[in-house]
DNA sequence: TGCGTTGTTTCACC
DNA sequence: CGGTGAAACAACGC
């Protein structure tokens, strides 16, 4: 579940309460996050200095003054939690464990302990993310082996080439979007968003959004990861949204009345992923039985 | 108990 | 060869 924003809100919160302290210890109960890392054994972190956490497209990396940095997948359900000695907590990703709940939850997995008795805790109940422990010289090259696109908030979208690849693909723009080559950043919660914010079907493929349609696409994803990352995430529990502030509009809302026209939201299937939209914002148009539109699908 | 879950990779196919 | 859709995979909760 963790997209742009979760990932985003936890690189904050590291850089906020963690940037220049001293890891002291680091417990590692389940070694097999770190199944594909360079190097095995975080350990090797104890007495150095949290320089700065970064991230590219869903991916965190957290760099250390021994010139190691520790690259972090969320997945599904990966969760960062910094529980600070006065009793604060900064809490993002996957709301399992319950953020105010008691930790070490048995998801956690990892325990970062800081000079100053701050606690950071890697939780992660489907324990599918994964922790690579690399030098900070080969991050560059590790983060470039994933040819990730261009991110979806920061630097504004580059909307020529965005719109000239959904024009050349017939697959769900949905599909399209959660792409990480093509744009880094959405998952299953901010593409159903932003497809709602833009009035789009997800099952439309690419290239049959009209330009209008293209351009509203554009400029609704830096409008919704932003508007996550100002949330400070999204909150889905068992597939249900949980109410902060109306958002997420749509996904994880099935049953619920469209925020902008009240129309029940339907959940349905595009690309095997549950997907969420309001059928009146978002039309498909209907399909003619007797023949096809215009031109054959391709040469 | 088998199904649903997501980000990502892999594979068969046209 | 490349685009596509479907399946696979990680492992768990319900």
């Amino acid at each position: 579940m963790p997209e742009l924003p979760e990932v985003e809100t936890i690189r904050r919160n590291i850089n906020a309460s963690l940037a220049e302290r001293v890891l002291v210890s680091v417990d590692v109960r389940l070694p097999k996050l770190l199944r594909d890392s360079p190097l095995p054994d975080p350990t090797i972190l104890q007495g150095c200095r949290l320089v700065e956490a970064d991230r590219r497209a869903k991916v965190l990396t957290i760099g250390f003054s021994n010139d190691l940095s520790l690259m972090v997948h969320f997945k599904l359900a990966g969760q960062f939690a910094i529980l600070r000695p006065d009793g604060s907590r900064l809490v993002a990703g996957h709301p399992v464990p319950d953020p105010a709940g008691a930790y070490p939850h048995k998801a956690s997995h990892i325990d970062f302990k800081f000079d100053d008795g701050t606690i950071a805790y890697y939780s992660d109940v489907r324990q599918f993310g994964w922790l690579r422990l690399i030098p900070t010289a080969d991050v560059q090259r590790a983060l470039d082996e994933f040819a990730f696109g261009p991110e979806g908030v920061g630097e504004t979208i580059d909307a020529k080439r965005l719109s000239a690849i959904m024009g050349a693909r017939s697959i769900p723009v949905k599909t399209l979007l959660l792409d990480q080559k093509v744009l880094a950043g959405l998952g299953n919660i901010y593409v159903d968003e932003a497809l709602h914010a833009a009035k789009v079907h997800p099952a439309k493929p690419a290239k049959s959004l009209t330009s209008k349609e293209r351009r509203a696409v554009i400029v609704a994803i830096p409008i919704v990861l932003e508007n996550g990352i100002r949330q400070g995430g999204a909150k889905i529990i068992h597939h249900r949204a949980y109410p902060t502030d109306g958002f997420p509009a749509v996904h994880a809302r099935e049953g619920e009345a469209c925020p902008v026209c009240g129309t029940t939201i339907v959940k349905t299937r595009v690309g095997a992923r549950g997907t969420y939209l309001c059928p009146t914002c978002q039309r498909l148009p209907r399909r003619r039985t007797s023949s096809m539109p215009t031109l054959p699908g391709r040469g």
